[in-house]
DNA sequence: TCAATATGTCAAGAGATGTTGAGATAATGT
DNA sequence: ACATTATCTCAACATCTCTTGACATATTGA
């Protein structure tokens, strides 16, 4: 990921609207949900949606895809990963105290926690 | 870290010039550096090297220190740190691929390159 | 075809953001 | 005190962003 995608991704990202947006889109992973339905759980008309929506596809944080009346949209996974990436190489390459902090709040803070990283990372431990 | 507090550091990383002064500032780690030569690195005025450092410092994501003549700026790695936290858990508890691809991209990659990663998190491995 | 549903487009306005250049403030050495 | 160095503040301006309400477009079922 260049510089530039990830400032436009970061601007797209600062705002409240959008941040739940993208949150909600995560939250119904490969699903997706129709622009109305999210309109409703942000609470936002159908033309300030429509508009924080565009920005959001420009941006490459998401995606659209007709499916009869409704326009599905879904969480770039790929590109936030890679911006987390970006952000995390920038800042690890010099200073992997950032690194551990990530690793460290919440997948690996509670041991008792039902996070989904052990069937994708078995062997991450950081031993913070 | 809540919400809001985000959004403000997602909106000050989205900039060319302070997306720059960050990486440059987290290079020099706790050394930080005095405004004249941020200014200078990332190619800016003075007055516009001190308007993205207020930014920056207001955003929480570096603070200053007056050192005699100069002010000495450096990243808040905890800060950032904590922001990554907040992108990466609100993505990981839905979908934690999102995280594998953090984890994959970079200091797990190249097992050859003399990433600083080691000695901060020796057992760290993802397998991937 | 007509009405209903779902979403997008447009123009207008308020407010925020980024740039510049001139000048103010603060600390230091002579 | 004075000149020098380092940084910040301010006003002006252009530009971008977000919101709203009215309207346009697209899809479907009766």
């Amino acid at each position: 990921m260049d510089e530039m995608q990830a400032i436009k991704m970061l601007g797209a990202l600062a705002q409240e609207t959008r941040l739940r947006i993208v949150r909600y889109l995560v939250g119904r992973a490969d699903e997706g949900a129709p622009a109305g339905e999210i309109g409703k759980v942000v609470d936002a008309t159908s033309s300030r949606a429509s508009f924080h929506l565009s920005a959001l596809e420009r941006a490459g944080v998401i995606t659209s895809e007709r499916r009869s009346r409704s326009i599905i949209y879904r969480a770039e996974f790929d590109r936030l990963g890679r911006l987390l990436s970006f952000l995390l190489d920038d800042c690890c390459g010099a200073h992997p105290d950032i690194r551990a902090c990530c690793l460290r709040e919440r997948c690996f803070q509670a041991p008792s926690s039902e996070s989904g990283l052990e069937e994708h990372c078995p062997s991450v431990t950081c031993g913070k």
